[in-house]
DNA sequence: CTGAAAGCGCTAACAG
DNA sequence: CTGTTAGCGCTTTCAG
């Protein structure tokens, strides 16, 4: 009777195990799991056979450390109850899977301090790629970034010096797409619901887009109306709308950073005796499955967020190639379409 | 001048590189980064000087080999979309975070097949505890986590056969209560949506408890309205209200799998010419936080899904202590309340 | 408080 | 097609 390890003890079984009881080399298992190299059918089968009897599971810490590639690829978002995030890291892992990559998601909570730990703890884990989208970044997080040694794809934000790759939808044309459709439904005063004080952001772009569309629209100055802190989508469109009740009586319509955020502007304006779109026209960002289901349903702006985690993974994939060849595959900024969906609220 | 590695080139730092650098061997960088065993203050210093400088980063698959810990908790869940989940790994990560784990997440897309495999990627990485939420299982996953040798925490439903620890909503107790303010409310033919044919499931468990309220109740049998496949949570609504209106005309009640789809329900139900909750009373689940500003309000299950990820951390935790002991922490089912949130909807 | 030796479980690079 | 040898970069264990 073949013995591995102690008798009874629970440490799982290691590759020389399997190595022992199929009769072969510990060589031979790790090209049988692999699929690499030559490995006759006869033996490949047989080592599958003890695998199977064992329930061995290889070791991939064991595995990265010999082989310096660690199968783990990084996403950081800042918040993973947003689904937009959801839906990215959906399409990034579809990519990814079929390159027995898996994906190791981080949440930044909207905060540069916690992105920077989430960041390092993920640079521990070696990863072979990042993705990341940031709300606002320490320096050192983006040393950090340009020392990984690995592609980097900063995603859904263009941020004005990027790593090295984006893909990122144009928030400034978004903001100007609105206030297009806000000139032509007849609004005059327009605010805008934009994350706390920052840098650059998403939400800001939009806002910068909006302004810029407003003045050439002949509008007035559009108002900011900041939803502070990195406060739940919802909790943000209650706070905005008791702002524009209670400080900004005249605006009459006003772009939100989510739709959640949108639902929460109409629900609470609403009950407070506004309506909506009369008095006010709410725009959404998104395109939430919900979206099109609300009374009144969302007039938003819809973007492929699946798409976007498709294509964060091709340029992986490109830059893994670049690599092999021993180059370096040049910068690639990738611009996702959007589409203004105009429905009930604006 | 000291020298590492060969000149220029870009592999990273190692833990021997900062040794030299600091003048001290590698154990010593090696405590002085671990905060472990005795280490001067002075030589602390100078090692976290070098650190700094050289943007050493330690590669934890290293770590992991050597110590036989991974730094790692894996939760399964079906879907990343669904908020649910979102804010039970919040909850869960924060209560791991102190003790230098991280979480490492897997979305299942509510199939067993997925699901398997995302458990064996999983376990290559040697989670210390797992956290799972199947919404169906294939033998072999189950056998897996029976010996994965680690404390194995299933969460949101609880299984007929758990493997140890639960921590989950009583769905059954759920599906009796809103069977309870469907009769109250003078419904009479109740419905529930539930997920595609399965063994068991959360969906399943509330139109179990429907069923049992209603012959309490005196009601009419309750109707099952098949989702039908992973779909997403909107579509799902929309494929069920034109069930109801095309195949089950009578029904004045239906429960929802979530607030999102009763949305969308509420939604096509409307767009169909139906009023809600006039015609159909429709409850929803989950109390997502745009459920109170939806139009009408939704009435649905309300529960505290960050406090079940808290719960899960400290289960582990438990487990972890008990492991140190050299015991088994005792199975630990713990049922989390939940609320009958009455808006305008039902 | 610090260091030296040994090895975690795998895979790269050669041999045969 | 298969095996041998040598590490990967840390941490454990045991000395000092």
């Amino acid at each position: 009777m073949p013995s591995f390890g102690k008798a009874g003890s629970k440490t799982a079984p290691t590759m020389s195990d399997v190595a022992r009881l199929a009769g072969v080399s510990a060589m031979t298992v790790s090209r049988a799991l692999r699929h690499d190299g030559a490995v006759s059918q006869k033996t490949r089968d047989k080592v599958l056979a003890v695998v199977d009897e064992l329930g061995y599971v290889p070791d991939q810490a064991a595995g990265a450390l010999s082989s310096g590639r660690s199968g783990l690829v990084g996403m950081i978002a800042p918040a993973l109850v947003n689904p937009i995030f959801g839906m990215v890291a959906r399409g990034l892992n579809d990519t990814l899977t079929p390159l027995g990559l898996q994906l190791f998601i981080g949440f930044s909570d909207y905060g540069a301090e916690r992105e920077e730990h989430m960041l390092e703890s993920m640079l521990r884990r070696r990863p072979e790629a990042i993705a990341i989208a940031s709300d606002s970044r320490s320096e050192r997080a983006a040393r950090m970034l340009l020392n990984a040694g690995v592609p980097v794809v900063e995603f859904l934000h263009r941020p004005a010096t990027p790593i090295r790759h984006v893909v990122a939808v144009d928030h400034v044309a978004v903001g100007r797409a609105v206030a297009r459709h806000f000139a032509e439904t007849g609004r005059k005063r327009l605010a805008a619901i934009v994350g706390r004080e920052r840098q650059t952001s998403n939400t800001t772009d939009r806002a910068e887009g909006l302004r810029e569309g407003a003045r050439q629209a002949g509008l007035a100055p559009v108002r900011l109306i900041s939803a502070g802190g990195p406060l739940a989508l919802a909790e943000q469109g209650v706070r905005a709308a008791a702002e524009i009740l209670d400080n900004l009586a005249d605006i009459d319509a006003v772009l939100c950073p989510h739709d959640i955020t949108a639902i929460a502007v109409i629900g609470e304006l609403r009950r407070r005796g506004a309506r909506v779109p009369d008095d006010v026209a709410v725009f959404g960002f998104g395109d939430h499955e919900v979206a099109r289901h609300t009374l009144p349903a969302l007039t938003t702006i819809g973007f492929n967020a699946g798409l976007m985690g498709v294509e964060i993974g091709k340029l992986m994939i490109n830059a893994f190639e670049a690599a092999r060849l021993g180059r370096d595959a040049a910068p690639f900024n990738l611009t996702l379409d959007f589409e203004v969906i105009v429905r009930d609220s604006a």
